[in-house]
DNA sequence: CTTGAGTTTGACCAGTTGGTCAAATCCGGT
DNA sequence: ACCGGATTTGACCAACTGGTCAAACTCAAG
């Protein structure tokens, strides 16, 4: 393991690969499935020379997960107060449904785990996430209380949006396999669009 | 592994309790994840015991599989195109929320399949499942050009249900852990209720 | 070109895993 | 009580897995 030196050119691009490999092979097999061998050949490097870069497969995962976990929220972040109702929760879907769409391996990623009890996860699901969705739980809540968005609950419509989108990536092969040669993203930001605005405009 | 003969009342006992011990295993650690000895001892046997009754881990699994896959159309299968349209798809969205609340494991197990490739099942996916969505997609399209259904895409709006319902199993953990105290099930049949009134009652 | 830190590797290890096998035990019908 | 098939088990194996280590190699700065 290289000391806390300023990292050198080829360490920064060998952790680069390393992680870039594991979303690869920890997206596709779920982490206890993943081997470490898969990974390092992935990145193009030997099993020993990986385990140089981090101590462990758990360490790899780890880090990978809180490199993107900062990346999967932004758009709920990106939820603005002051914007207004509608036109504010349809671009989250929108946002949230291209994340979907660029970025299928990290939404599987996260699925994996959480699907299987977020055994390593579970702390930054009830700090770092759960005050996010307070927060704008409640921006909606205010929302809905003022009469510019149908009445609902806050919460379970975050879910929602969380659910529907990222369904496009999660269950990929079984949507694609269903939709026959169309491609599901051609439909889906009107379907989406079009359900939140009957769900959401308020009368 | 037992001749061909009728199944005696051990054998009977015994297969029953493998893929009640399987679904648990499963669903909570994936295929790869899970281990014989897991599944055998969950089952109360010894391995050599539990691979006397299945040749090996992938038959458990795709036995398993093969008989829940059935159960888990039925609430589909029911759509009744002779009834009446809204209340037929506000039905169909309780039963299916109702089997994630009374049969989470078997929502867990299909959804980490399916995350990772669904390598085990993609020719049921695309027979049996492909078939069934064809026809109730067809009868739901069919309500909408008569002007008993808001007009929208028929295989969006069941992907739609899949997942907004299947979403309160299988991210179980996730969905408790941002609630607190309060139990996702409480307001989650009122909320998809009124969402799905909101989405497809006719004008 | 030397030097020393940074990097890479082959050989290796212990624990786990899916699966086998022959021998032992159990059980229902006669 | 006895028999033959059904059931169960302990011992075992080969493959795989995560991880270690000392030795070898590379590279940039002086």
């Amino acid at each position: 393991m290289p000391k806390d030196r300023p990292a050198t050119r080829i360490q920064k691009k060998n952790r680069a690969a390393i992680l870039e490999a594991a979303l690869e092979v920890f997206s596709a097999h779920g982490f206890r499935g993943a081997t470490v061998d898969q990974i390092a050949s992935e990145a193009g490097l030997s099993k020993p020379n990986l385990l140089y870069y981090f101590p462990s497969k758990e360490a790899i995962f780890t880090a990978l997960l809180s490199e993107l976990l900062d990346t999967w929220l932004d758009p709920l972040r990106a939820l603005d107060p002051e914007g207004d109702p509608l036109e504010e929760m349809l671009a989250y879907v929108q946002r949230k449904l291209q994340m979907s769409q660029d970025f299928p391996r990290e939404s599987r990623l996260f699925a994996n785990e959480i699907v299987q009890g977020a055994p390593r996860m579970l702390e930054a699901l009830s700090t770092d996430l759960k005050d996010l969705v307070e927060e704008k739980a409640a921006v909606i809540e205010g929302w809905m209380t003022a009469g510019r968005l149908k009445p609902s609950h806050p919460k379970h419509l975050i879910f929602s949006i969380w659910s529907l989108t990222q369904h496009y990536a999660d269950f990929d092969v079984q949507v694609r396999t269903l939709m026959g040669s169309e491609d599901p993203f051609d439909a889906a930001p009107d379907f989406l669009d079009t359900f939140y605005r009957r769900m959401l405009t308020p009368a």
